[in-house]
DNA sequence: ACTGTAACCTGCAGGC
DNA sequence: TGCCTGCAGGTTACAG
């Protein structure tokens, strides 16, 4: 699914499309992870804004001269897709749809369902508990290549399952994971890491995450933003995606196992724990 | 509290 | 061509 590159370049497009519309009315597939969709309904929409892989969408709405302000959280799971439509569709995936003031409609594509709406109140994520316990965001000023090493030493599972949590870090799946790693010289079965290590793992996530921002994201299979384009970031890939070909760095052969139960590809030679 | 694992879904590619 | 198997970018509930 759209990691933090995809769904900041989704929230970029989305942002100037919905800002200021009204939700007349939403619908949802029957399914508890999105009937929350209808929630929504006669809010106006104030600010679109992400935090690591969610999409938070402010609202607010005047009930008898007072303002109630509601968040619209969207995830999009492995396959999620967000766009515009002028008029109705009978795609059988769309999973969400909200009818806007301006005659358009916001859809919420997702075929394998692992994607989920929530409508709660400002900041009150206990229904989401990785949002509710996510780390910082990996352009945050605040975290430092000494606050990121601390986090790192506070857990004694494999250093790409750390990743992929969410905690330490916000935003990060298994290809940034995999590609990060592969930068730093890092193993993904590393557990334990020095701070000087830290530091430059930090470093090569914001790099990579930065140049896969730049590209528009990375495109696999059902990643789209909502112009309906794909991103350029997977010919920007050095590790993902390539067990059994040469190593950019040092031509021995990347190889592929499950670490923490996804995919992982990693250099043997150059990438140590 | 922490760690690891199964489960949730559907489509698609590859092997026979 | 058709069937079967394994695999896919994530999160959550639950067991130990």
């Amino acid at each position: 699914m759209p990691e933090l590159p995809e769904v900041e370049s989704i929230r970029c497009q989305l942002e100037p499309l919905i800002t200021g519309k009204t939700i007349i009315k939403g619908h949802s597939f029957p399914s508890k992870k999105f009937s929350q969709a209808k929630l929504a309904s006669g809010f106006h929409v104030q600010t679109v804004k992400r935090r690591g892989k969610y999409l938070l969408i402010n609202l607010d709405k005047e009930l008898g001269g007072k303002i109630k302000l509601k968040e619209l959280i969207i995830h999009l799971g492995m396959t999620g897709s967000v766009s515009i439509a002028k008029e109705k569709t009978d795609d059988p995936y769309v999973r969400a749809q909200w009818q806007l003031n301006d005659g358009q409609i916001l859809l919420f594509r997702d075929i394998r369902r692992f994607g989920r709406i929530a409508v709660v109140n400002p900041n009150d994520y206990k229904s989401l508990p990785t949002l509710n316990n996510i780390g910082p965001e990996p352009f945050d000023p605040n975290l430092t290549a000494a606050s990121f090493h601390k986090s790192l030493s506070s857990s004694r599972s494999h250093i790409k399952t750390k990743l992929l949590s969410q905690r330490i870090i916000a935003g990060l799946g298994n290809i940034y994971a995999d590609e990060s790693l592969w930068r730093s010289h890092i193993s993904p079965v590393a557990r334990r890491i020095g701070k000087d290590r830290s530091e430059s793992l930090l470093i090569s996530i914001r790099e990579v995450l930065s140049e896969a921002i730049k590209n528009g994201g990375t495109t696999f299979r059902d990643y789209r933003t909502p112009d309906g384009l794909t991103g350029k970031n997977q010919h920007n890939l050095d590790c993902y995606g390539r067990a059994g070909k040469a190593c950019n760095k040092c031509s021995s052969i990347l190889k592929n196992r499950i670490v923490g139960q996804r995919s992982t590809t990693w250099c043997p030679q150059c990438q140590i724990s």
